[in-house]
DNA sequence: CCATCATAGTCAACAATCTGAATAGTCAGA
DNA sequence: TCTGACTATTCAGATTGTTGACTATGATGG
């Protein structure tokens, strides 16, 4: 069971429905967890079913109907349980890491270009956090909002994920400088 | 595919069994994937058959023979490939932070301790890691080394996965210390 | 009028990963 | 001599995650 508890703890911030898990991103999950479409309806009938969230469905006009979710009692419950055993460790798996563990192997080039690419998708992504962060303690100052908000878990895993996402982004750049550099002068030495 | 990369990009470093790469991945390509004993020893008898690898037995004495593994040029042609096609984007996938996005509506104590244990983790992971670079380095300054030095690759992953494990570290001991503090003031509030 | 995008959701097949157990010999300590 | 730990590997089965396609409707742009 992994999947099931991102999509409760999402669900704790209020109703949503399938469509909207899969796209939002201001929902917060996003910083550590990621999912399909197919995998978060799958989820979600299964949640209802075992009665840890319940569906309503929503007519709308315009556009086709939805199902919002929300947590149960028993969802919450269960949420409680999960908290409450060990975490087991959690790892970097990154198929960009794999290729600059290779690169002293293979051609550089690519390598360099998706390090750069990674950058900047890193930069659209911190840009994102910093305006949700903004958004989530409401014009309050950040250690105000940490010390008295009401829902500061939300807003820590947020900064756990611009540390990630600026970490990646400096780092990307600077191996992409580098390995650019070392490129340069094997060619200067033919 | 997915582990088979990375199994090619750690026996990039020279040869291995099954049993050296289930354990070192703790200190070669542990930084930024993990597998159990079982996938590795698949993977590489999947890797061999089609030609990627090469293992060859070696004969020991008190203790069991071991198969030694080493990438062909096939196995290299392979990871070329490997390198140069688009990377899909990566992501932190974590227990401990689905825990704290719902830390407002569950009992933070087991969450705060399992944050503690966590930044002690990071802490010896940390240290490791350092210890790897040193080695790796073999002594030169840094600067010199990644200008200069024969095999950068296996460096940069390891300065990601040592800023990776700072930044964790950090994170865990602030988030623990915050959690604790407003638990204090809840109930010096009643 | 047509193409395309956004909303909203479903199905089937497959690949990847994890859980749990078993085998089998060596070595060190109680 | 029994126990447990380490080396070294294998098998079966379950769970998770990915790929790709498909159904609808309404809105937007050319």
């Amino acid at each position: 069971m992994a999947l099931r508890h991102a999509v409760l703890a999402a669900l704790l911030d209020g109703e949503y429905s399938g469509y909207q898990l899969a796209k939002g991103f201001d929902i917060g999950v996003a910083n550590f967890w990621h999912a399909l479409p197919q995998q978060l309806y799958a989820e979600l009938a299964k949640l209802e079913t075992e009665g840890l969230v319940t569906g309503r469905e929503v007519v709308q006009e315009g556009r086709p109907n939805k199902r919002l979710f929300r947590v149960t009692e028993a969802g919450l419950a269960e949420m409680e349980r999960f908290a409450a055993r060990a975490a087991k460790p959690s790892f970097i798996r990154d198929d960009l890491l794999v290729k600059v563990q290779a690169v002293d192997g293979v051609a550089a080039a690519p390598v360099i270009e998706q390090l750069t690419e990674r950058a900047q998708m890193a930069d659209a992504k911190i840009e994102l956090l910093e305006k949700l962060l903004v958004k989530l303690r409401g014009g309050a100052d950040e250690e105000e909002f940490l010390r008295t908000g009401e829902r500061v878990g939300p807003y820590l895993t947020c900064l756990r994920g611009l540390a990630f996402e600026r970490e990646s982004r400096d780092w990307c750049r600077r191996a992409a400088a580098l390995l650019s550099e070392r490129t340069a002068a094997a060619r200067g030495r033919g």
